[in-house]
Parts: structure tokens; C-alpha cells; sequence
DNA sequence: GCGCATTACAAACGTTCGTATAGTTCTTTT
DNA sequence: AAAAGAACTATACGAACGTTTGTAATGCGC
């Protein structure tokens, strides 16, 4: 099947409060089915797949998750597939496994962000170790992701005026300051100012400037024509 | 020498603005050689050790730098090396370079924050390429602990009640909040507010809120006996 | 004992901030 | 054409902020 099963069926454990789904590309069918049973019996949900093709037509469902990926695969392999997924921004981690794979290759997949690098025969705690941290490590990147998201959303309830107080709020100027370079009166900055707050459920001027950094806005201060 | 010599000397450059040392850990003479040798070369100061002890017998320079480290070392190992490194706080990014290395060796190191794992026989371009990959890192790292140590600096000048009256300003509470929080007046506040401004060089509150979050300070508020 | 930093407060003044009320103009949507 | 909302300004007022000047007690090091 796996490998070697040297760990007891009483020693595995995926203690996970939330669930996660599994990801498995692998073109060996009977390997596919252990995997995919090997997951399941610690509570994961899989899906699986035979090729990098096949999973990318099914749209990959918004869950937490990682992707077990054998490196040998039919058409693409799983590096040039992790490269793919890297470009079209997808961020699943990546655990790899193989039979036949090298030090470039293990490196050249480390380098490129994968959780981990797993040869046949490999212990099934080790895997699913593997697994656990990478889906933790998806649930952090999740989470930090959906709170600029969050951010994101209510930043764009600001009209362009708004919007642009704020960035210059954020840069430290006063109000009379902001006004000059806006070419605006100072009231118009103050109700602007308190539309930001408002709208930004922001409590304090810290709060709003906390927002800011995780937003990563930067103001284009500058003469407008 | 090191391995196959496919690159002309023509095509080696490691443009660096600023100078960089490279150390080496190889406990092969003729291999320490030749590294030093490639680094000089180019225009990299080197030192060079013939073992793991070795180099922590003399300290470590505070200067930009990488490690180049042999996996197999008398004594300690290279991966024990790059653990006993991290658990001592010493960030330097290391190069692996190995006759005999095999997958779990290289994806421990590279989870050990490893910036490449060569197999010998590399190209001496490959090389260089990770010493610059490498270095560039590490100036990266020294500079936002630079800017990090500099905020901490001015942190250390501020009395106690200065540093207590900071971390509540950066919450958002406002003066009257604060001088509650502290059991002191609002006047007392203000006053202590504006030396931190001051002693922080600090030219707005903006300012003074992404300091605070540079620092990693969090208020432990709560009631003072 | 003397100097010095720290902690603490007050009175006073000017500045800055925030909001409420009210109104104009322009564009977009219904 | 009417409604909605965005952009913009004015007056007005209270709250909050920041600094200056002055006072005073405490504790630490030389």
C-alpha cells in the first residue's frame, strides 16, 4: 500500500476542531484509494484526483485544505504544477511525495513553499504530521487573509474623497494639512474625516491607523492637476 | 576543485554594493580552499573554519554575511550545526554543500530556514548565485532589526510611567482614560504624553501608533495594587 | 549635602478635533 | 422628473489636545 506500517492504528490522531479537506493528485490509482483512506479514517475530507488537469477543471472549493501532489505525474509534473498554482495565486500548501525524486527536486520544491517532501516508503504518521501542519498552516493564512478582506470591504464603502482623507490621515498630517493638500476646506476634511471613522467602525485614531498598515495603503500625496 | 568548471570566469558577478563575508565551515582543506578562493574572487571577504566548534570558538563579526556549511562535518553534523545556530538566536542564512546528502537531510535543512542545499559537483555559478541570494537576505534581516533595536533605543529612555502612559496612547484611550487607568491626573498625562513624543522623535500620533506596532508592545493594562 | 531625574499636579492659553445644523451644486439612478 | 447620494462649504460649540510656567515631594548617586 503506503509503505511500511510500523505505526499502530492507535497512535494516529488529526485532532482538528475544524475539519479540512485533503487534496491528492496522484496517477496511481491504488495509491489514490490508500491516501484517500488513510485520510478519512482521521477525519480529513479528500477529494482526489489522477492529473494537475483534472484538478484544476473541478474548481477547488474554499476550505480549508492542502494538497498532496506526487512529483511524477502524467502531462505536468508536480513542480511545474506548484509553480502554476503559485502563479494563479493559489495558495494551497503543498505536501510532495515520490518514489523516485532527487535533492534539486526536493529543494527546488522546499524553495517553492511546499510544507514538505515525503519519499516512498514513508511512514503514515509522517504524512499525516505533514498534513496537519500544512492545513494549520492554510487556517493561519485564512485567517489573516479574511481580516485584510474584511478590511478591504469596508475601505471600499469610502467614496474617493474619503478614501483619500484617510490615506492622508494615515500619514500623520492635520486636518488644516490635509485640507491644503486636497484643496479643500478644513470642515469638509472634519466630515470626511468623521465619515472615515464611521465607516471604518474605527474606535480611536490608532485603530484607524492599525487598519491602514494591514491594508498596506500607502498615500500618492502629489499635486492634483 | 569543486566540481565541473562549465562557466568562464567572464560570466562570474556577484555586483554588491556593499561588501559581504562569507563563511565556510568544510573540514576538506583543499575544498576550503578552493571555496575561499572563488568568494575572494569575486570580491566577497571569507573566513574559513574546519569545523562547526571551531567557528563559534571565534565570535562571529557583526556584518553582513552567509554561511556556506558542508552537511558532513567532524563532530557535530551541518543540520545539528543549523540548530544549535537558530537556538542560540544566530540568523545567518546558510548554504548547504554535500558529497553524500540525501532528501530528508536537504528538506530538514531547508525547513530549518536554509537558503539552498547544493550536491557536489555544482556549478560555481550556482554558488555564487546562493551566496548573493543569501547575503541580500540577510541584509534584509539586519536592516528591520536595525530599525527595530533604533525604536528600542529610544524606548529604553522613556521613565516607567512615560513607557505605561505609551502603550495606553497606542490602544486609543483618550488622556482621561489613560489618567484613570493610571490613577493620575489628565494634566499629568499630557505632560508625560508629550515626552514621549518627544523622546520617541515621534512627529505625529500616526507615527507614534506604527512605532508601537514595530515594537510589538501590547499594554497590559489593569489595576495597579 | 547637592545635583539630578522622576513623579505628580495646577492654572492658563491656544490649537485641534469632532459633530450638529444647514445649505448649494452636480451627477446618477429610478 | 424626482430621489439619492456625493461633494463641498459655513456657522457654531464643546471636547480633547498640547504646551508653558510654576510648585513640590521622593529617591538616588557622588
Amino acid at each position: 500500500m503506503i509503505g511500511r506500517f510500523d505505526s499502530p492504528r492507535e497512535n494516529r490522531k488529526a485532532a482538528e476542531p475544524t475539519s479540512a479537506t485533503v487534496f491528492v493528485v496522484e496517477d496511481d490509482a491504488s495509491m489514490r484509494r490508500s491516501l484517500a483512506n488513510l485520510f478519512q479514517q482521521v477525519g480529513l475530507d479528500v477529494v482526489t484526483f489522477g492529473s494537475a488537469h483534472e484538478m484544476l477543471q473541478n474548481n477547488i472549493p474554499d476550505v480549508v485544505s492542502c494538497l498532496v501532489l506526487d512529483i511524477r505525474l502524467p502531462g505536468q509534473s508536480g513542480l511545474e504544477f506548484q509553480a502554476e498554482l503559485a502563479k494563479s495565486n493559489i495558495h494551497i500548501p503543498i505536501i510532495f511525495i515520490t518514489g523516485h525524486g532527487d535533492i534539486p527536486m526536493s529543494v527546488r520544491a522546499m524553495k517553492g513553499g511546499a510544507v514538505d517532501f515525503l519519499t516512498k516508503p514513508f511512514r503514515e504518521q509522517e504524512l499525516l504530521d505533514a498534513v496537519v501542519a500544512a492545513t494549520e498552516r492554510d487556517r493561519k493564512r485564512r485567517e489573516a487573509e479574511q481580516t485584510v478582506a474584511n478590511l478591504r470591504s469596508l475601505f471600499d464603502t469610502l467614496s474617493p474623497r474619503e478614501q483619500a482623507v484617510l490615506k492622508l490621515v494615515a500619514t500623520g498630517l492635520m486636518n488644516k494639512q490635509i485640507a491644503a493638500e486636497l484643496g479643500l476646506a478644513e470642515i469638509t476634511v472634519k466630515i470626511y474625516r468623521g465619515h472615515v471613522m464611521k465607516k471604518m467602525r474605527a474606535r480611536s485614531l490608532a485603530d484607524l491607523i492599525r487598519m491602514v498598515e494591514k491594508l498596506g495603503l500607502h498615500a500618492n500625496r502629489g499635486q492634483q492637476t
